[in-house]
DNA sequence: CTTGCTTCTGTAGTTACTACAGGATGCATA
DNA sequence: TATGCATCCTGTAGTAACTACAGAAGCAAG
């Protein structure tokens, strides 16, 4: 049996972060030791690092518990997998997208700073009002 | 004098968010009418606008008031204008730069999925235990 | 005078954690 | 056996930046 710290090392999950997700059900229930301490099989690791993953591909906490009751489903879940990849891809895309003009508009922002001018090409750039 | 609903629909920030703004102090608090709404000048909608656009910029609530407020400084404030528009540009550069790798992973993940077999190659990769 | 839109205050909810405080337990060493 | 340090426990509150009500009151038109 794993205590949560060691728990946490082979996930990458923080330890509050596990207990946090027991409190939200996200988990179910650890089983204790004697003393009370939580206390995980590798198969609870394994579920730990699943929500990892999902979570580092900026899957949403609802998605990923959908992911892994699919994951659990005896079949005919692939659809419903590729359906919540391409919709979180779409979002992704939307983001990048939107981080593109983003950083288009701040790097020309800034590189009017470059300037030296007496007055701020940026603020005025900002107010134009 | 303008009320807060047209206050909203010539800044683009809502009303709710206006007051919210107000109730935190990062506008200073509006006059009223003898009846006690809000009423705004022209020169509080440019405020708005002015932060309407620095929050779409991603600019954090903190850099967006040491924008303004060096906005009305008297001088020398260009350079630190600048620094806090680079020290934004790095942080999106860097979140761009994430999200182009979490293109890359998910499009992959999800394009396995295409081929229709009996098996979930995507669940498979997120187990991956 | 009624109808419907706008505004008011105050409070609570959102997302996904993170950060304590204050106390108990486990283990290794002197 | 004592002690000291790491680890663990519960419970609560804080984070960013809003958003969403509920319930009451004001305003303008027909």
């Amino acid at each position: 049996m794993i205590a949560i710290g060691e728990a946490s090392r082979l996930s990458g999950v923080s330890i509050e972060t596990i207990r946090y997700y027991e409190r939200e059900g996200i988990v179910s229930k650890a089983g204790r030791t004697a003393s009370g301490r939580r206390a995980y099989s590798d198969t609870e690791i394994s579920e730990l690092r699943f929500i990892k993953r999902c979570r580092d591909l900026g899957f949403s906490i609802p998605d990923v518990v959908a992911l892994r009751d699919l994951a659990d489903a005896p079949n005919n879940s692939c659809k419903t997998v590729e359906g919540l990849g391409r919709k979180h891809l779409a979002e992704v895309r939307t983001k990048l997208k939107e981080l593109r003009q983003l950083e288009k508009a701040l790097s020309e922002l800034v590189s009017n700073c470059a300037n030296g001018k007496s007055d701020c090409p940026m603020l005025d750039a900002l107010r134009a009002s």
